[in-house]
RNA sequence: CGGGGCGUAGCACAGCCUGGUAGUGCGCUCGGUUUGGGACCGAGAGGUCGGAGGUUCGAAUCCUCUCGCCCCGACCA
């Protein structure tokens, strides 16, 4: 490929848009364009970058039994309200109507078409296990997309399903495909973690996420050094030491704390407390949909005063409580101010949940056993103080809900605890028979009963992990591609098309080259070498072949590895065969 | 959805407060010089100032509405 003729718009500045650097870089070095807000075009370097990505992941998944199929991003009404995500999905969904005015909605996912498949096909367990994938465009109405690939509207997934006749079956199906993801990242250049998850609106019981440490990642994740643990703080938990409350049980006593609005406002007042003997009261609203029904249930969460409230564990507690009947929670909030007053006859910064017995009250486990804690009063300006939470709360369920923080102790080990940000590559779920039950996704088993297929599914983002590389591999000259998922594998620059000599170096070289497999992009501008070379090193190629008058007068060339940034004289006529050795070192390096 | 910011040439921005000829750098085209880390000289092309309405003799500039984009938060397989 000639430089000259291919389309690659590099910018000489950063986009002012852009704030994080796979953003910058991806838009710096002319892979990528907006289209819209989330909705990104990618030019020919990146589409290069992708299909090496899809392509590992295709050989990865084909390895572990993986079946490709290529399915519509187009999908009726009728099969997302048939598994009930029709109403879960909300907003995040996009929808559209036909001419005839039926509903439709582009795919965020896809479990239901899967299912749909696999309940008309499939009739016997001898058929199983089935392991099915595709590599397509997801649609999402983010709220906020942003950083460039990393939140976008539309993306290419790698969703992976599996179907088996019992536990069993999906435990196998659940490891092979966390084999795979292990070999796709790392064949990718990725350093990765696997983290305990929360399931989220997928549904399922067990969940591996796959994260990359970077600042630019929307994830925290707690980790142990000593142990390894790591979860993403969404489900983690923590060791922390227990308070003493003192031997001797006080009394309750209600007292004026005029003023008095938050937390912080309590430990300063005098007679006050500190933080860790104080309970947190929140009002919490949990919605949930039952056919065209909706309601609202207002419940509290408690917790120590000190301790960050996690709304993803709340959620899943709560929602619990919420699922029976027929109803399904589809979100949990803050509730209003007026929605506080109603239920609590007080306002935030009084409350508290003794005597309560009209609404449900989840309790962090961190104020199991204690007493002698101070809480709001449930009249406005007033607190009690002496509260034993065994004696004066009734506590509907005890759940963690509590978002574990840096230096914590490990749950498993004597470690501590880090917390770091990080960026969500991969999701794997024990689904279970959610869908095959709600579906209707039956076979027979080996006693000819009619069992549900027990599912798992499996993504991967791709454009993520070409973000995701570029996040951990660049320097301030640009992206450092590595070498399986670089565009090309080496640019050759004569730095200056005008002599000759150069110039038939270079012609020769690129041709070897190329008869040699290599995939080689000839920088065959009139350039000066200057914006050649920065260039190159924007763009990130592994290596680049230098051809300048000086040395090529020694007969010798550069080849120049671009994460190192050496650069050794190799003889002209030795250069390719060099490189090809170069590359296939780096291959093997990361290939395995 | 709440908060903040920005829409002026392909890109980055100035001009707006205080209304009166639409500018700068990079990029682009042509000619010349130059050629190992984003050259230089000369000559050019390129803009309904996001859109609509209003105020005014006159609007990029003031007012109203609207659309889009970015950031923080909320939200989020």
């Amino acid at each position: 490929m000639r430089w000259s003729h291919y389309f690659i718009p590099t910018l000489r500045e950063d986009p002012a848009d852009a704030e994080v650097v796979s953003h910058k870089l991806l838009l710096r070095s002319g892979l990528i364009r907006q289209l819209g807000s989330g909705i990104y075009s990618y030019l020919p370097l990146a589409q290069r970058a992708v299909l090496k990505i899809a392509n590992i992941i295709r050989e990865e998944m084909n390895a572990v039994g993986g079946q490709e199929f290529y399915l519509p991003a187009l999908h009726p009404a009728e099969l997302w309200q048939e598994s009930g995500r029709w109403s879960i999905m909300g907003q995040n969904m996009f929808r559209l109507k036909d001419r005839k005015n039926g509903d439709y909605c582009l795919g965020m996912t896809h479990e239901e078409v899967f299912t749909d498949i696999a309940r008309k096909e499939l009739r016997s367990y001898k058929q199983l296990p089935q392991v099915w994938y595709q590599i397509q465009s997801k649609f999402r109405d983010e709220p906020r997309p942003k950083s460039g690939l990393l939140r976008v509207r539309q993306f290419t997934m790698k969703d992976a399903y599996s179907f088996d006749i019992d536990t069993d079956g999906l435990d196998k199906s659940f490891e092979d495909q966390r084999g795979a993801y292990c070999r796709i990242y790392e064949r990718c250049g990725l350093e990765y973690v696997i983290v305990e998850a929360d399931t989220g609106a997928m549904g399922g019981s067990a969940s591996n996420e796959f994260m990359v440490y970077t600042s630019a990642g929307e994830d925290m994740v707690a980790s142990c050094p000593e142990c390894g643990y790591a979860a993403n703080t969404e489900k983690a938990r923590s060791a922390i030491p227990a308070v003493d409350d003192g031997p001797v049980d006080l009394g309750i006593e209600k007292f004026p704390t005029p003023g008095v609005r938050t937390i912080e406002d309590l430990v300063t007042f005098p007679g006050g407390a500190v933080a860790e003997k104080q309970i947190k009261t929140l009002v919490y609203v949990s919605v949930a949909e039952k056919g065209n029904e909706a309601q609202t249930t207002p419940f509290l969460a408690l917790l120590r005063g000190d301790h960050p409230l996690n709304e993803v564990k709340l959620a899943n507690a709560v929602a619990k409580l919420v699922n029976k009947d027929g109803w399904e929670q589809t979100a949990v909030r803050p509730a209003h101010p007026e929605e506080i007053l109603e239920l609590m006859g007080a306002r935030a910064g009084s409350l508290g949940a003794v005597g309560l017995t009209k609404t449900w009250i989840l309790a962090d486990e961190a104020l199991k056993g204690r007493k002698n804690m101070t809480t709001g009063a449930n009249e406005d300006d007033h607190h009690l103080r002496g509260v034993s939470i065994d004696r004066d709360i009734r506590v509907t369920s005890w759940v963690d809900l509590r978002t574990v923080a840096e230096g914590e102790g490990c749950p498993d080990c004597d470690g501590k605890l880090r917390v770091a940000k990080a960026l969500e590559v991969g999701h794997i779920f024990k689904l279970g028979t959610k869908y095959s039950d709600s579906m209707g996704a039956r076979v027979l088993n080996a006693d000819g009963k009619e069992t549900s297929l027990i599912m798992g599914c499996y993504g991967i983002g791709v454009e993520r992990i070409l973000a995701a590389a570029i996040e951990l591999h660049n320097d301030e000259s640009g992206i450092i591609f590595p070498v399986t998922i670089a565009p090309f594998q080496v640019v050759v620059s004569p730095l200056n098309m005008k002599d000759a000599d150069l110039k038939a170096t270079a012609d020769g070289i690129y041709a070897d080259l190329g008869r040699s497999g290599i995939e080689a992009l000839y920088d065959d501008r009139d350039e000066r070498a200057g914006v050649k070379l920065n260039d190159a090193d924007l763009v990130g190629f592994p290596f680049q072949i230098r051809i300048g008058p000086k040395k090529l007068k020694e007969g010798k060339v550069e080849l120049y590895d671009r994460a190192t940034r050496i650069a050794e004289d190799v003889p002209v006529e030795s250069v390719v065969e060099i490189t090809k050795q170069r590359i296939a070192d780096a291959l093997q390096k990361l290939n395995g």
